[in-house]
RNA sequence: GCCCGGGUGGCGGAGUUGGCAGACGCGACGGACUCAAAAUCCGUUGCCCGAAAGGGCGUGAGGGUUCGAAUCCCUCCCCGGGCACCA
């Protein structure tokens, strides 16, 4: 853009406040910092404990960024908008007496760094290491006064060995329903053999394994995935296009069970859900993260099957109340019992109500000539071919396959006929619904697609009616749409309830009732929420501590063997096998032939056994990094108990956890939800004293960039756009503005280092800070960080001598009026701080140095009495020439800890102020009235004043309005 | 489709237990300094009418409640985000 306002060399004063200057006394504080240990966060005891007795009096505070992943781009100044707020608010309470643990590590496992490596063959560790290496030179150039011993990377092997440790923490658990929470798996064991039903003393070494290993909350388990045989891996959701083939080299991608390390954090939902309510976080995540685990309360039911006496199927509804209008039953393609109830010849007895015959459209799209079980097949490898996306576009045409069984509704015997379609998910519930097409608008399309019987079993009121031209008597079968809301239930009673003339709530309570009476059903709860898989064919990735030995089964490699440290491949991509669906993906760490296979004593002599190849997910490491901060050094314990518990722990009777935890809304739900269930589990277990991780959540919003578009549609490097004439031009070729994310692909980044560069890093943070509020999203324009710079600018000059850098500060006392604007300042700027309302508190400090400005333009020296407090107001946003003002104002050392300003109450109140008058709600005159003044003193001084009189003239007062201190309205008729 | 946020000058944004709309900054315009420009400093700046005094209009649109609405209620439009066959 225009850089006509960047300031230029020439002759200017030697001591004026430019980009030089500011460059210069960042760099001399930066390095003060670091010698001088200034943000250095003493613990409590321990290896870091250091200068803790001079803060033993004081509260403790934590602040908290979200991790950042270490990109080979470096940072962009959409990036420290968060890191800047925090450091602005540490730095605040630190100078309100508090203990301040702020610290910033790196997030560094993760894919990109893999792919750079696949394509140049530089070792993953080496790329990592130089991305963190350019932005910490980037953030500690910001001035963040970050705790520099505290910042770990997940890839750091004392790092991992940790996120192993607790790995195994999860391995060995079980949760245990009735305690309502994880204990360790050793304890279960005398549960399992006290257990009659279980035969513990007959089973095998195999199956006694087996079981245990299915109580765990780390467990393997045949999983659906998106698995991509030419690339070798399985991919991501994002990862697959939606013509079901892969975003990278575009090979077919197929849905298929694989063997993987999940994580039980379903045992969780109803915590996780529950213990939202006690944090201090906004509404919109919360939401997010309840609609994520979706509970929903209803009932299982069971369903016998016909010709099966041994067999029956549940299903969950939230409706039981509609069971007498159920008129099929649907199972999700992969439910285990479709195997065991199919049958081996369409049947043609008129087995169910209301049907004469088998439709031909239930045998599907595969023919009439194919058996069920064939057509069951053919299905199931036709919705395996189908990714998410595909399934989701297809949109509500509903497809499926009759097994030719029928199943027995419990409340009328009725029979009938059982379905699989993919609308039904194996995940959900039972993977099996009761369909009333009546009352369920995907069931109702799918009997329509299949011709099925329709039964109404609530009568819609005349509304729906009305507004949908049916008539009362029209059959279900002839509704447009199904009828999901409140009515009386109809047509439904046997022998033992009748829902007849209930609503729905009534209706449901009594059936789930005699459901539970009748044993047919029970109430029952489930959950969106899935287990977490944790298992990823990547190389880059934390390897898992487990061993298998000759029966196959998971051994945990034993605490003293950790960590188990990643080996060194030669070629990192994963094995490319034949484009078979049935492969068997062949992780990187497989080719290190010597490493996958190891021969260790576990107690039991030496044997051989065969290491787990797949890694950990990137989210792993980022579930439990705030806690390492605590205790970095730590080589006995995770985090040592004592300094948890400082720096987690909550005021008396608060619950605990991070004092401010900041981040961007996209990890609303994957990676909080991820770290508070490990953190749960972490609790459970003992190992941690909170049971919250994040107490309050701030989520900071993001800078958006211009970008630019020449007349092809080709974006063009957005530094090089100058606008002019109300319209923005390359050169002479006029542009296309848009907005967007900051990227290369956009050509419109911006780095902080070119920031530094013109203005320095102070300007940097105070733009950042000014343009909105921390939670908006605002965009980025280089044109306006001028505004703040020349604030810098000016207060630097109100304080400083531009020719012999000599501070002139005047003792005498200040002028009243501007003694007043400073505690009004003082008094708000303390407020908005508190709020993060850094927009506000900048423009309250702006305010506040035009003053000074005035003062010192009169008097040719500012007082001492406004520039102290200024300048410590102006600390935490605009560090360095704060620290610089302060050296030069005749102080020693750093004002990091020295307190923040206080106002004097005395110097908020106004004898006097000035107040609207209205006439029938609009302003027509203003007057000076007393601060004191009650409304009728008010009135009276309203009142008497010539020019309301003359307002009022030939007019009758109906009314007079008087709220004291802000405004008297007189109505007139 | 469902669920959340949000629409205020040319621009970023202030202001909500209902009480002076537009703080602060950018830009724009005018002035000082300068041979000139930049930088800096001073002033003006919601829109319309008016020489001015003053008046009218104005917070996405329309309606309502109220002495008084950016703020509360109803209907609608637009933008951003989340979820998406969850039985």
């Amino acid at each position: 853009m225009n850089d006509s306002a960047i300031p230029q060399p020439g002759d200017l004063p030697r001591q004026r406040y430019n980009a030089g200057l500011a460059n210069e006394i960042e760099a001399k504080w930066q390095n003060r910092w670091e010698i001088e240990r200034t943000f250095w966060a003493p613990n409590p005891t321990g290896d870091l404990s250091e200068g803790f007795d001079a803060l033993s009096d004081n509260k403790k505070f934590f602040a908290l960024d979200m991790f950042p992943y270490p990109s080979g781009a470096g940072l962009h100044v959409g990036h420290p908008l968060g890191y800047i707020g925090t450091d602005v608010f540490a730095r605040f309470k630190r100078m309100t007496g508090f203990n301040v643990l702020h610290a910033m590590g790196y997030d560094a496992f993760g894919l990109p760094a893999e792919q750079y490596a696949v394509q140049t063959g530089q070792h993953p560790r080496v790329t990592t290491e130089a991305n963190i290496a350019n932005m910490k030179r980037q953030m500690r150039a910001l001035g963040l006064g970050h705790d520099p011993r505290r910042g770990v990377a997940t890839t750091d092997v004392d790092y991992y060995r940790w996120t192993q440790w607790i790995f195994l923490q999860i391995f060995d658990a079980f949760y245990d329903e009735q305690a309502d929470r994880a204990r360790p798996i050793s304890e279960l064991i005398p549960l399992l053999k006290a257990d009659p039903s279980i035969g513990w003393d007959a089973l095998s070494e195999r199956e006694r394994r087996e079981l245990v290993d299915s109580h765990r909350l780390a467990y393997l388990d045949e999983a659906q995935v998106n698995w991509c045989p030419a690339l070798g891996t399985v991919l991501a959701n994002e990862e697959v296009t939606a013509e079901g083939r892969s975003d990278r080299g575009n090979h077919p991608v197929h849905r298929r069970p694989l063997k993987q390390w999940k994580l039980r954090i379903t045992a969780y939902a109803e915590r996780l859900l529950a213990d939202l309510d006690g944090l201090d976080w906004t509404d919109s995540i919360k939401l997010m993260q309840r609609n994520w685990i979706g509970r929903s309360v209803g009932a299982e039911v069971k369903f016998g099957v016909a010709g099966h006496a041994d067999a029956s199927i549940d299903v969950f509804t939230t409706r039981s109340d509609t069971l007498f209008g159920a008129t099929y039953m649907v199972l999700a393609p992969e439910h285990p019992l479709v195997d065991v109830i199919v049958a081996s010849e369409w049947p043609n007895a008129t087995l169910a109500e209301g049907l004469t015959d088998i439709r031909p459209a239930w045998r599907g799209i595969f023919g009439s000539d194919v058996s069920p079980p064939a057509a069951i097949h053919s299905y199931r490898e036709f919705v395996a071919q189908k990714s998410e996306l595909e399934r989701v576009a297809e949109g509500k045409v509903k497809t499926g396959v009759f097994t030719g069984a029928f199943a027995v509704n419990p409340v009328n015997g009725n029979q009938i006929p059982i379905f699989i379609a993919d609308y039904v998910l194996m995940g959900y519930g039972t993977g099996a619904i009761m369909a009333v097409p009546a009352h369920d608008q995907r069931d109702f399309e799918f009997a329509n697609e299949f011709d099925l019987p329709i039964y109404c079993v609530i009568q819609p009121p005349e509304t729906w009616l009305s507004e949908h031209a049916i008539s009362q008597e029209a059959p279900a079968a002839d509704w447009p749409e199904a009828f999901t809301g409140d009515g009386v239930g109809v047509r439904s009673s046997n022998d033992g309830v009748s829902l007849d003339g209930l609503a729905v709530s009534a209706a449901i309570q009594a059936m789930n009732d005699w459901l539970e009476a009748t044993e047919l059903g029970r109430p029952r709860v489930t959950y969106k929420l899935r287990d977490w898989l944790f298992s990823r064919q990547r190389y880059w990735g934390e390897p898992f501590p487990i061993i298998y030995d000759e029966l196959d089964l998971p051994i945990a490699v034993p605490n003293s063997m950790l960590p188990v440290e990643l080996p060194e491949v030669v070629n990192f991509e994963p094995e490319i096998v034949a484009d078979d669906v049935d492969s068997v993906p062949a992780p990187p760490l497989a080719r290190a032939e010597d490493w996958a296979t190891v021969d260790l004593d576990l107690g039991d002599g030496v044997k051989t056994y065969r290491r787990e190849l797949n890694t950990m997910p990137q989210w792993a490491g980022s579930c439990w990094y705030y806690l390492r901060y605590l205790d970095p050094t730590n080589t006995d314990a995770f985090v040592s108990r004592e300094a948890d518990e400082y720096w987690m722990g909550g005021e008396e009777g608060e619950a605990g956890g991070i004092d401010l935890y900041v981040g961007g809304v996209e990890h609303a739900v994957l990676h909080l939800l991820y770290a508070r269930f490990w953190h749960k589990v972490l609790f459970d277990l003992g190992h941690v004293a909170t049971k919250e991780p994040f107490k309050r959540l701030f989520n900071q919003g993001y800078i958006q960039a211009a970008a630019f578009t020449d007349a092809r549609g080709t974006y063009v490097e957005a530094a090089d756009v100058v606008e002019r004439d109300g319209g923005h031009f390359l050169g002479t070729e006029p542009v296309q503005r848009e907005f967007g994310k900051m990227g290369k692909s956009l050509k419109n980044v911006v780095t902080p280092d070119d920031i530094y560069g013109n203005y320095g890093a102070d300007t940097l943070r105070l733009y950042e800070m000014s343009t909105g509020p921390l939670d908006a999203s605002r965009p980025w324009s280089t044109r306006d960080i001028v505004g703040v710079h020349r604030f810098l600018q000016r207060l630097w000059r109100n304080v400083v001598d531009e020719d012999t850098g000599e501070a002139r500060i005047d003792p005498e006392p200040a002028d009243e009026e501007t003694r007043r604007l400073l505690h009004q300042t003082i008094a708000g700027v303390s407020q908005d701080m508190t709020t993060l309302g850094f927009n506000t508190a900048v423009a309250k400090l702006i305010t506040l140095n035009n003053r000074l400005t005035q003062v010192v333009g009169e008097q040719g020296i500012a007082p001492e009495e406004i520039v102290v407090p200024l300048i410590l107001m102006v600390a935490p946003l605009a560090p360095h020439i704060a620290e610089e003002l302060w050296e030069r104002a005749g102080n020693d050392g750093s004002l990091s800890r020295e307190p923040f300003p206080i106002a004097d109450p005395a110097w908020l109140v106004m004898e006097s102020v000035e107040v609207p008058i209205q006439i029938n709600g609009k302003v027509r005159h203003r007057l000076l009235v007393p601060t004191s003044a009650d409304e009728t003193e008010t009135e009276a001084v309203v009142r008497a004043d010539p020019v309301v009189g003359s307002l009022l003239e030939g007019k009758t007062v109906r009314k007079v309005v008087v709220v004291p201190a802000r405004l008297v309205n007189f109505v007139v008729g």
